[in-house]
Order: C-alpha cells, then structure tokens, then sequence
DNA sequence: TGCTTATTTAATAAACTTATTAAACTTTAT
DNA sequence: ATAAAGTTTAATAAGTTTATTAAATAAGCA
C-alpha cells in the first residue's frame, strides 16, 4: 500500500507544473500529459485536485520552514552563524528556484493557506523552542555589546527577504540583460555574498 | 471616443481582481460581476481577457519604474538619497499592496511578459540616462571615501529586495500573528525604517 | 424629428475543467 | 490457475470559461 510509482510521478509532475505555472493555471489534464497517463488516474490516486495543490503547498512550506530546523553550529560568533544560515537557504533554493514564489503567491492570495502556516507553526514545538533561545542569544550578545541593537525578528526578516528577493529578481535579470543560466547563478551566488556582507554590518557594533 | 465610464469600471475591476486573485483564477465573468454588467461588455470594450491582463500588467509595471524617473533631490548626501528613494517606493507600494506581486508572478511564470518589459526599459532613454547618472555619481563618492565600495545595481537590488519583501511578507505576518490592518501597517512602518538603517550602514564608510 | 453610431443584453457556440463510473487490464497471493 | 485487489482506460456528466452574434436600447447630432 506504499506510494505507487505512478503516484509519485503525478506528484512529481504536478510540483513541476504548479511551479512553473502556478496552482489556477494547472489543470489535472496537463498534469496527466506530463506523466503520459491517463487524465483519470490524477483523480484516481489524489480525488480531487484540491488534494494535490495541498500536498505540493504543504511539502514545500515544510521543507522550507525545517531548515531552521536544525541545531545552531557550535564555536560560531554571531557572524559566522548568520553565514551559516544565509548558506542554508540559497543552497535550499538554489535547488528549487520557484518555490517560495508559489508559497508567497499562495500565501497571499489565498486566505485558507494561511490558516495551514499557523497550524504548522502551532504544531512544531521545538521550532518555537529554536527561536526563544536565538532570541535569548540576541538579547545577551547585545547586552554584551557584541552585536549592535536589533529585534531578533528583524534580523530573519533581513535575510529571508534578502534571499527571496534575489530569486525572484534573478529570472528578470537574466531576462533583461539576456544573459544564460549560468551567469543567472552566479548572480545569485553574487547576491548571497552581497547579503552576508549586509547583515554583518547590520551586526557589527559600530556607532552610526 | 475617450474612454467610457464603463471601460474604466471594467478596468478597474478588473486591476482590483487580478491583484486579489492573480490573473489566472479571475474569470471574465468575475469582472462583469463586480461592476454589475453583463460579462459580454467586457469583451466588447476589450475583445479579450489577454488584452485586459496585458493592459493592468503594463499599467502597473510602467507605475512601479516610473517611481525612478524623478530627478535626484537637490542638496542631499547619498545616505539622504537613499532614504529619500526608500520613502518613495514603500509609500507608493502602501498605496497598492500587492501588485509588486502581481508583477513578479507574471514575470516569474510568463516568458512573454519579461519581453514586455524589456520594450518598458529600450524605450525609455531617459531611464537609462538616470541610471548612467547615478552610477557615474556613485563610482565618484567612492572615489572619494565617501561611502563603501558598492555596484550601482546592487545597491538598487538592496533597497528593491527589503522593500518588496516586506509587503510580501506582512500580510502573513499579520494573519500568523492575528494582527489587524493598523499593525500591518505599523509593521511596514517599522521595516521602512529597517531598510534605511541597512542601507545606511552599508554605505557608511567604516573598515569591517 | 429621424438617422447613425455607440452601448448593452440575452443567447449560445466551442472548448475546457473537474470529477465519476464502469469496464478492461495487471499484479499478487493462495 | 484463479480469485481478489489494485491499476488504468475510455466515456461522459455537469459545470465553467472565453468569445461571438444578433437583437434591443440609449445617445448624439444634422
């Protein structure tokens, strides 16, 4: 009764499709054509498409949400750990380029999706728990005046938006300037280190 | 032969939904709908719904670049710039929350459209002078040691990067947290003012 | 006024969408 | 080998979508 191999592929195909296309554009029928099956067999293992978007939306949020999963690296300064977590996420999207677009788009155009973010949250205690002792690490190495003044939410918010904007940008830029994938990534790598160099400034506790 | 009251209702309507819904899940129908009109007269002043989505995108996109097009403000030091072009694009992205989204979903997931764009930039010559302007004024200030060594088009992407990402990210920001529209905005408040101290630190000229 | 042009509507064609059903085909397990 | 369970297909219902058409209504003006 384990995941069939037809199964995945549907899956599969329609993580590609949703991605490319995004959730409304995407039918069950181009889904089908994709895997070369029948427009049924969709309907057949995931009922409705309904279904399918859920599952695709909730793995990704998932996926996305679970790197900061991961224990803070030891003998790192706040610097090395910010790096460390900047590396994180570029070489998570660098693998899946469209992805936290379909989640923004999701996110925003869709009220109930929304709803799914808060229950995922709710559930993943030891996430809540990763962010209290980030906070409380903040709020020390400040007091210390290791690290200039700054809400800890700010500081996610800094990088998260840094890395996701440089992914949504990258596409246009190498549109416009007609530039090949190849050049596309190392705008991006470029970015990454654009975004470190940022954030540590952001940090470091020289008087403005 | 100016433009209808009616055409405009429907443009408008139409703007409203696409940037609601995206251009994908909005019907014709939708449209005719909300301004309360039969779904016929839509295509009759539009013929189709590409000539609408073309119409709303190009409306949106040319607002959002046109933003650059003033001349640089007399008197100001370049951290005075920055923040002066920062005000300028989070009070305007107020005004219209989501199209910036509306605009890179179509650019991300439509290759026709990053074509359109293209035609935006060739065409306007004085965007481009602009741009020659602020980059040779740039390369001089750091010449100068007036501020840190920056590309001109890193720059415009920092400043870019944090402010769409905050619209982006405050309405999930809200729901998640249960905040009402006045936090909301009280949260896009607080990140303008983030990005102004990024980019100020970035500039300043102090050895990291 | 009456003629012309513009606007609006109802009706509908043609294509496409999601979803279901029954029948055919494969596997698997005894 | 064959019965049961699982997989796949063709056919199709029911609804939606875009777009066109012809007829009805309203405006503009000579």
């Amino acid at each position: 009764m384990k995941t069939s191999k037809t199964e995945q592929e549907i899956l599969q195909a329609a993580t590609e499709l949703f991605l490319e296309k995004g959730f409304a554009a995407t039918s069950t029928t181009d889904i089908a054509n994709r895997v070369g099956c029948n427009q049924a067999l969709v309907h057949y293992y995931f009922r409705t498409k309904e279904n399918l978007v859920r599952q695709v939306f909730m793995t990704n949020l998932e996926q996305i949400l679970n790197l900061l999963d991961q224990p803070l690296p030891e003998g790192l300064d706040f610097f090395g750990i910010a790096d460390y977590y900047i590396d994180i996420y570029y070489n998570y999207i660098l693998g899946r380029p469209t992805a936290p677009l379909m989640i923004i788009n999701e996110l925003l155009t869709n009220p109930e999706r929304r709803e799914m973010v808060r229950e995922i949250f709710m559930k993943n205690l030891r996430r809540q728990l990763m962010y209290y002792n980030l906070d409380q690490a903040l709020k020390q190495a400040i007091e210390k005046g290791l690290i200039r003044q700054i809400e800890t939410l700010d500081l996610l918010i800094d990088i998260a938006s840094l890395t996701l904007a440089s992914f949504l940008i990258a596409p246009i830029y190498a549109d416009l300037l007609q530039r090949d994938a190849e050049a596309q990534k190392e705008f991006i790598i470029h970015r990454r280190e654009e975004t470190k160099l940022l954030i540590r400034l952001r940090l470091m506790p020289q008087k403005i």
